[in-house]
DNA sequence: CGAGTTTGACCCGCGC
DNA sequence: GCGCGGGTCAAACTCG
C-alpha cells in the first residue's frame, strides 16, 4: 500500500489555480508507506486576487481508495479523518467518470474548512482529496463534536454515510484510548480492518505530510510565520504529532492495529486563510 | 426531532 | 459578451 500526497498552493498554476489533475495521480506525491521516502512539493499561497474563489490555497492529498467498502452509492470512497465533515454537494466533473463530492467541516459552526473528494480519472484506485481553507477551531473533542454523525458511526458498512464522521478514530486529545464517545465501536471484522487500514494510510500520509510540510519545531512554535503555509497546522497538531510519532507510524507495516487510533488530521491544516470565501461570507 | 445526504438550481470565475 | 464548468445553496428526503 502506498499513499500519495501532494500538497500545493494556489501558485501552482498561472492563474493561481491549483491544477489538481486527477488524470494524473503522479501529480500527487507518492509516499511509500513503508519507507516514507517522500518528496513534497509545496509552494506558498500568494493568495492572488482579492476574491478569486479558485485562488484559495489548497492541499491536495491523494490516497489509494480502498475497496468500495467505505463507499456510498455514488461509488466514491471517502476516508475518514478526525474532523467531522458534512457533505453539501456533489457534482459530476467534466472529463471524469467520477463525481466530486463537496464537504465542509461540521465540527464547529462557522468553520470554513472544506474538502473535495473525487477519484482519479485514470486511476480509480486513487482518491484525490482537496482541502480548502482551514479549520478555525481546535481539534474536536470528539469527532462528532457538533454534528450528529450518528449515521456514520452506527453503520460504518452502510452504503450511506461513511464520510462525515467515521467512528473508528478517537480524538487526538484522547490519549490512545478508543473514543468513548463512539456510539458503536466497530466490531472486529474485516470491515474494521479495512477501516483501520484506511486510517493507517491516512495517518501515515498525514504524518509524512506533517514531517515534510510542517515539522514541529519548538523554536518556531511561538513565532508565527506567515510564510509557513502550515504553521498553524503544526500548532494545532502538536499533541497529535507526538502521538503519531510515538504510536501511529511505529506500527505501520508490521502492526497496523497499533496505530488505528486515528489521528489522521487531514483537514487540520492551516492554509492561508482566507477570508476570500466570497460566497460563504454571504450565507454563513 | 435532529443531523446528514441527495440533488437540482443558481452563482460566478474564467476562457474564448 | 457569452458560454462553460466548477462551487455552493437549499429544499426534500433519509436515518437513528
Amino acid at each position: 500500500m502506498s499513499a500519495h500526497v501532494f500538497a500545493a498552493a494556489a501558485a501552482a498554476s498561472p492563474r493561481g489555480v491549483i491544477n489538481v489533475d486527477t488524470n494524473s495521480p503522479r501529480n500527487c506525491l507518492l509516499v511509500d508507506g513503508n519507507t516514507f521516502s517522500s518528496q513534497i512539493q509545496i509552494s506558498s499561497p500568494p493568495n492572488l486576487g482579492p476574491k478569486r474563489r479558485k485562488s484559495q490555497a489548497k492541499k491536495v492529498v491523494c490516497i489509494p481508495a480502498p475497496a468500495a467498502m467505505n463507499s456510498r452509492s455514488s461509488g466514491e470512497v471517502v476516508p475518514s479523518d478526525l474532523w467531522a465533515w458534512r457533505k453539501y454537494g456533489q457534482k459530476p466533473i467534466k472529463g471524469s467518470p467520477f463525481p466530486r463530492g463537496y464537504y465542509r467541516c461540521s465540527s464547529s459552526k462557522g468553520c470554513s474548512a472544506r474538502k473535495q473528494v473525487e477519484r482519479s480519472r485514470t486511476d480509480p484506485n486513487m482518491l484525490v482529496i482537496t482541502y480548502t481553507s482551514e479549520h478555525n477551531h481546535p481539534w474536536p473533542i470528539q469527532r462528532n463534536a457538533l454534528a450528529g454523525s450518528t449515521r456514520s458511526s452506527s453503520n460504518p458498512n452502510s452504503s450511506k454515510s461513511s464520510t462525515a464522521t467515521a467512528p473508528s478514530n478517537g480524538p487526538p486529545n484522547n490519549t490512545h484510548s478508543p473514543s468513548p464517545a463512539s456510539p458503536s465501536p466497530l466490531p472486529t471484522s474485516a470491515v474494521k480492518d479495512e477501516q483501520r487500514e484506511e486510517d493507517m494510510e491516512l495517518e501515515n500520509v498525514e504524518n509524512d505530510y506533517d514531517n515534510q510540510f510542517a515539522p514541529y519545531r519548538p523554536e518556531l512554535h511561538d513565532q508565527h510565520q506567515p510564510d509557513d503555509f502550515f504553521a498553524d497546522l503544526v500548532e494545532l497538531e502538536e499533541d497529535s504529532l507526538s502521538m503519531f510519532l510515538s504510536q501511529g507510524v511505529a506500527g505501520y507495516g508490521s502492526n497496523k492495529t497499533t496505530a488505528s487510533n486515528g489521528i489522521s488530521n487531514f483537514g487540520g491544516w492551516s492554509g492561508a486563510n482566507n477570508s476570500n470565501d466570497d460566497r460563504d461570507s454571504r450565507s454563513l
